[in-house]
DNA sequence: AAGTGGCTATCTATTGATAGGTAGATATGG
DNA sequence: CCATATCTACCTATCAATAGATAGCCACTT
């Protein structure tokens, strides 16, 4: 039941934060969601900071381990379930990538949570560069900041057009390797 | 006078909400900055909507601006301003394109400024499909998507590698047009 | 007896917002 | 030309709501 109730108290602010950013989250909010009270919140995760750097890094394992091996299938096959991994995302739970939430704002987060947001970015940008194995004209930074830039697109406009469109533009240029 | 003091709020709140975002701007912050009280901050702008929405629409008016027009110079190098634009705002200030930071965000901001934001994209989108003039590989959701991907993640990883890499990709997939 | 996981109650700080007052400029009307 | 009225741009003071955080208690398990 312990981790139970502290998956529960992840859920809701993972979900929560991915919506409206760090400050959308509030212990209380949390804490009303799944019938407890703010002060048992407290007691799984001490300070937000604590709170944010958990959410960020399950967040950051669950999906990079969602996206397998970066050396499983082609190059191309590889950057594909990276896209289909941001698309599926959005397509799920019409929320952002958690970490490009926090990332476009990181200065202001608590030291302990920008902290694992920058563990995401490595490991994402790790696992990118390894998947392209130096193939094409697409460094590793291009790749994320066309999925990550298209995820943002689409919750501003409402529209999933510019994931598919980002998707469509990654398998043209790795087609040719 | 007037106009200056309004002028002056302005610019410390889009300041804060390039930085931190929209819930990281309050009245008494403002006030605090330029010397005057939060009730007259409220003054110029009754609500935190209004305030948000005048930040969103001051700056969509001067990045647009900035652009030049959409029909000057070839397609790739109408996109290569807009590329500079990018990367000269990051440079200068170290900030994230405020509708980069709010529309991840926009289903938690007030009505009216969710709105302002959705224009700026509607512009901005006009604007690159204008300057693309349906060349190349290249959707305006796609060139759109790489820089703002790209600003994310010079933000986060604190490294201007990243929008380098956007410019160069889009100046080799404008090139043979 | 100790640890776990929750509770009540409370603290201080901060938030957006409002009511109502005031000094100075500007405009209006006799 | 002067008195009155209005407007501008700020002020003080205060509000209720909400924030994160803490102290200390209680029930249940081990």
């Amino acid at each position: 039941m312990t981790e139970n109730r502290r998956t529960q108290i992840l859920d809701t602010a993972e979900a929560a934060m991915r919506k409206g950013g760090f400050d959308a989250v509030s212990f209380r909010d949390i804490a009303g969601a799944i019938g407890i009270k703010s002060a048992s919140v407290h007691y799984h995760f001490p300070t937000k900071a604590d709170l944010g750097q958990a959410v960020a890094e399950r967040y950051t394992d669950r999906f990079l381990d969602g996206l397998g091996s970066a050396t499983e299938g082609t190059p191309a096959a590889r950057i594909d379930r990276l896209a289909e991994a941001y698309r599926a995302a959005y397509a799920s739970e019409r929320a952002t990538c958690l970490c490009t939430v926090l990332g476009s704002v990181i200065g202001s987060l608590p030291d302990a949570t920008a902290a694992e947001v920058g563990v995401f970015y490595d490991r994402l940008l790790g696992w990118v560069e390894c998947a392209l194995e130096a193939n094409g004209p697409l460094s590793p930074t291009a790749v994320v900041s066309i999925l990550q830039g298209a995820m943002v697109l689409a919750i501003a406009t409402g529209e999933d057009t510019p994931l598919r469109d980002a998707r469509t533009l990654l398998s043209g240029l790795m087609g040719r390797d």
